[in-house]
Order: structure tokens, then C-alpha cells, then sequence
DNA sequence: TATATTTAACCGACCGGTCGGTCATTAATA
DNA sequence: TATTAATGACCGACCGGTCGGTTAAATATA
């Protein structure tokens, strides 16, 4: 009188996890249901057990994806007050991370860009909204720099233009990388965007 | 004894274009060939008498866009030869091209991006080669950093990697500005690029 | 312990719709 | 009339999503 039981919500986390590692290889629109049951070990009919749609299978592995990394990010600028060593470690944990990961959560990303972009209007996925993402990485940074300003240590400047130029730079360095690992050092341009933007934003 | 003669050359040229403008509505997948051909305004078995596949009306819809902005940029730096005074044109004729087209032109750089990175190990489309785009653009970048250090207007820099986050900060900015158009003013981040890269490597 | 029963979980053959590309036919021109 | 250009009905591969049937874990019964 008791069926089979297992843990639905783990094995939903299992089928994400699969699909993102399909669509980091693949890209959205040429991964196929099919590949993601294959690669989650299940079959086709199975994924739609646990989820409405491809869609909605791409928006959560979307959901998953940013939270971690804004997660991780948010935990490294807290283990200092100091507004230089946060914009330090920011910039620095941005890109280590992207190097931990490997091209192909790289390659993910674009289509999470692509995707959000396109959908920026319907709004029937709420979970693809980078702008709210974008939003609140613009709010971290220009605390920072708020704080900065107000402490002494940076020179008076639009902190929230500041921000949005050096999200622009992290993101625009990561597809650079993204295209061509040989031309970009991401060592030396770490420095470069360290010493850009803390160094000219100090008070000597 | 003479058959029907028409301009190959420019009704092809005529169907690219058409094809831009499907493509920068619709993104690359969702474009249709029959989407194509009522915007050119012709069948859509004409398409094949001038293309082979989609991925070469693709291909060369890329070619042509990204020529079109290289040239543009090219011959307006061109018009000066002092260092400061070209970044200041580049940056900012690099944000202006982009608003002046308005968002549709946006979202097809997307497709072109992510299009460019999926295909980069596959060389059949050497058209669609992002990686020569933006070596071409870090070429020039470094040649105008590297003229002002030499000119002495620049403190020393390590050039290459500098004009590595410069790209990367107008790539990136656009790409906020895509998604929400409210939230970035692009006037006011010009102005920011300028002082974060002009004014720092300025020797005052 | 062995067997029967229940039912959530699982599955993959199948369906319906889509769309890139083809080709037999027609139109236009000199 | 000879030749090329243009066309859109058609084809077949593809794929997201469905559904009827199967499996197996947990319990009930003897």
C-alpha cells in the first residue's frame, strides 16, 4: 500500500546539473531533451516528471547558476571592511572563478545572456531576469565605492557609472577570454583592471 | 538568344541586408528562410539561387555588419593624430554607433556573439571569425596607448592588456544597456569611460 | 518468509508541427 | 525560341512533448 519513493527534489537538483553541463556543450537551442535525459541517465519522459518544459528546465539551471556565483562572490567581499580590498577581491574572485570553471560554463553563459536579452520583454520567466541580476551586482559595487568615498580613500566620482564601467569590464574581458584563451592573460589583465580602476579611484 | 540579366551582385547585397534586419528582430534561430524572402520581397527558393545555406546568409549578414563598424570607427580616429584625442573618439563614437541604431541592431550582435564563440573551433565559416575582430580592434587600441606613451602624454602602461579591458568595457556596457536601457545613461557612462581611461593614463 | 497488491516513478514509441532545402514549372527577356 | 531567373508546393529530417504501459519499492496478507 506504499509506493516507491524517492527524493524529488534531489533528483530535480540531479537533471539541472546534467542539463547545464549538456547546454555548456552544446548551447540552448542545439541541446536536446533527449541529450539531457542521456547525460542525467533517464529517460526522456522522465525530465518531464520533474519539469513543465525544455524552458523551464533552462530556467532553472539559469536560477542555479547565478545565485552560486553571486553566493560565492558576496561571501568573499565580506571578510573585509576595507572598500579597496573589497573592490580587490571582487575583481580578482570574478575572475578566478570564471578560470575554475573552464570554457564551457563559459560557453553557458552567452546563452544565458542571449536568452535573457531576447526574453527581456515576456516576462514569463521571471527566473531569467538579468536585469534584476545585473541590478543588484550595480547596488554591491556602488556601495563599495559610496563607502570608499565617504571613508576618504576614493576620489568623488559618479559611483554608480563606476560600477556599471567595471561590471562592463569584467564581463566584457570574460568574452574576450571566452573567444580567444592564447591572446588574454587573465593574470596580467586582473592587474591592469586593478590597477585601472583602484589605483585611479585612490587618493595618493 | 540573351537571357533575362539581372545584378547579381547587388540583389544579394539586397538580401543580406534583409536578412540583417530578420535577423536582428527574431535572432538568429526564430529567423525563418520564408521570414527572409517576404522581407526581401522575393520567394524563397531565390534565396538558394544567391546562397547555399542559412549559415552562409548568416555568415555573411556578420561580415558585412561588423565591416561596416570597423570601417566607421577606422576612418573617424583617422581624423587626428593626437592619442588622447582618438581614444576620446573611439570611445565615444563606439556608443553612439550603438544608440543610433537602436536595440534591434543590439540583439543581433548577440546572436553574432554567440554564434561567433559556439562556432570558433569549427573553421567552416571563416566570415563568422570574432576572434580576427577583435585582434584587429586590440591592434589598433595598443597602437594609439603605445603612441602616447611614446609621445609622452601616457604613462607607461602595459598597453595590450589595457586595450583588452577598454574593449571589454564598451562590449560589456552595451550589453547592460541591451537589457535595460532605463538603468544605463549612456551619456553619463561615456563621460565615465573617458575619465577612468583617459584621465588615468593621462601624466598630468 | 513467501506471495499478492498497490501505486509512484519511469520510460520510449509515437504524434503533430516546423522548417531548411529541393525541384518541376512558369515568367521574363532578347 | 533559347536561356536564365524566379518561384512556392512539396519533402523529409527533426524534435518537443504525450501517453499507455512497465517496473519496482513498500506494505498487506497468509
Amino acid at each position: 500500500m506504499a509506493p516507491k519513493i524517492v527524493d524529488k527534489e534531489a533528483k530535480k537538483i540531479e537533471i539541472i546539473h546534467a542539463a547545464i553541463r549538456v547546454f555548456s556543450e552544446k548551447g540552448m537551442v542545439k541541446a536536446k531533451m533527449a541529450d539531457i535525459a542521456l547525460e542525467a541517465g533517464i529517460g526522456k519522459g522522465t525530465i518531464y516528471e520533474y519539469f513543465r518544459s525544455k524552458e523551464e528546465v533552462f530556467a532553472s539551471g539559469f536560477q542555479i547558476f547565478f545565485q552560486g556565483m553571486q553566493d560565492q562572490l558576496e561571501t568573499a567581499i565580506s571578510s573585509t571592511s576595507d572598500p579597496v580590498e573589497k573592490l580587490r577581491l571582487l575583481i580578482t574572485m570574478s575572475f578566478k572563478s570564471f578560470l575554475q570553471h573552464g570554457s564551457d560554463l563559459a560557453m553557458i553563459m552567452m546563452d544565458f545572456w542571449a536568452e535573457g536579452i531576447r526574453n527581456k520583454d515576456e516576462k514569463i520567466l521571471d527566473a531569467v531576469d538579468l536585469r534584476k541580476i545585473y541590478y543588484e551586482f550595480r547596488v554591491i559595487i556602488t556601495a563599495i565605492i559610496d563607502n570608499g568615498i565617504k571613508k576618504g580613500v576614493f576620489r568623488k566620482v559618479d559611483s554608480h557609472h563606476v560600477a556599471s564601467v567595471l561590471i562592463g569590464a569584467l564581463d566584457g574581458i570574460m568574452l574576450q577570454w571566452i573567444m580567444d584563451h592564447e591572446v588574454i592573460d587573465i593574470e596580467k589583465v586582473t592587474e591592469s583592471v586593478i590597477d585601472l580602476f583602484i589605483n585611479c579611484l585612490y587618493i595618493k
